[in-house]
DNA sequence: GCGGCGG
């Protein structure tokens, strides 16, 4: 993801975490992180494995609601399976596979069984044969997993935020040197709307405020009239006032 | 207490 802040800050893009679920799936841990950010909501799922070996995984709040949606027939499918036969396998292990595509994202799901049992493999990349990113939910926990999402998706909503509002790209972000000061202007999108961040940094502090697009018309209004106010005001022989 | 067949 494209930084916010330019300019070789170390900000991290200003993200929001809303919740979080943790769940015991035999010996893995999974995180089911609920967060916001310019481009709108999503849930991070991160896999922790015995040996604290960690993979994550982004959804989008809408593909999410697809995830849960899987999950309830590849649980059925589980369900109606016999016992492990490793002669009565295809090749590749696969028992069902689906795919997700959301936007550049296309995730895979395969439901898969090899010495260990059975479980739910669900892998994402961005570009074909590009990096990809992986967990594996143990086959008995999918019901655990799905019903963990949906009540996420039920306080939280399915809406990624960005496939309403704007038609196109949003505006790049904005900015703007004034004496030792950083201001930074961004155009942000979530369930609520469109917003704009007017951001301060200083000393790798940041202050900021969020501005509702409905009111940015009267925002301008407020400052043009300040700014004529202090012309009128001004002394003419004082250059500062310019 | 795992552990998930690649380039």
């Amino acid at each position: 993801m494209k930084a916010t802040f330019a300019e070789g800050q170390l900000l991290p893009a200003p993200e929001q975490e809303l919740a979080t679920k943790v769940l015991h799936i035999q010996s893995k841990r999974f995180y089911l992180d609920v967060k916001q950010n310019k481009r709108g909501r999503f849930i991070k799922v991160a896999e922790v494995g015995p040996s604290g070996r960690k993979s994550r995984l982004l959804l989008a709040m809408s593909s999410a609601l697809e995830l849960r949606d899987h999950l309830t027939a590849f649980s059925e499918i589980y369900a109606s399976l016999g016992p492990p036969n490793p002669d009565n396998l295809p090749e590749d292990g696969k028992l069902k596979s689906e795919l997700m595509v959301k936007e550049n994202r296309r995730y895979y799901l395969d439901l898969k069984e090899n010495s260990r049992g059975r479980f739910l493999r669900i892998s994402q990349t961005i570009t074909q044969g590009g990096p990809r990113s992986q967990i594996a939910i143990p086959a008995q926990g999918m019901i655990e997993f799905r019903d963990a999402l949906t009540d996420l998706l039920e306080e939280f909503g399915t809406d990624d935020g960005i496939t309403f509002g704007f038609k196109g790209n949003l505006p790049e972000a904005h900015h703007m040197r004034v004496e030792n000061k950083n201001f930074y202007f961004d155009i942000g999108q979530n369930s609520r709307g469109v917003y704009m961040r007017v951001s301060e940094v200083k000393n790798n502090f940041r202050t900021a405020i969020t501005i509702p697009e409905k009111s940015w018309s009267r925002f301008r209004d407020t400052f043009a009239e300040y700014v004529d106010k202090m012309k009128d005001t001004a002394d003419p022989s004082n250059e500062s006032g310019k």
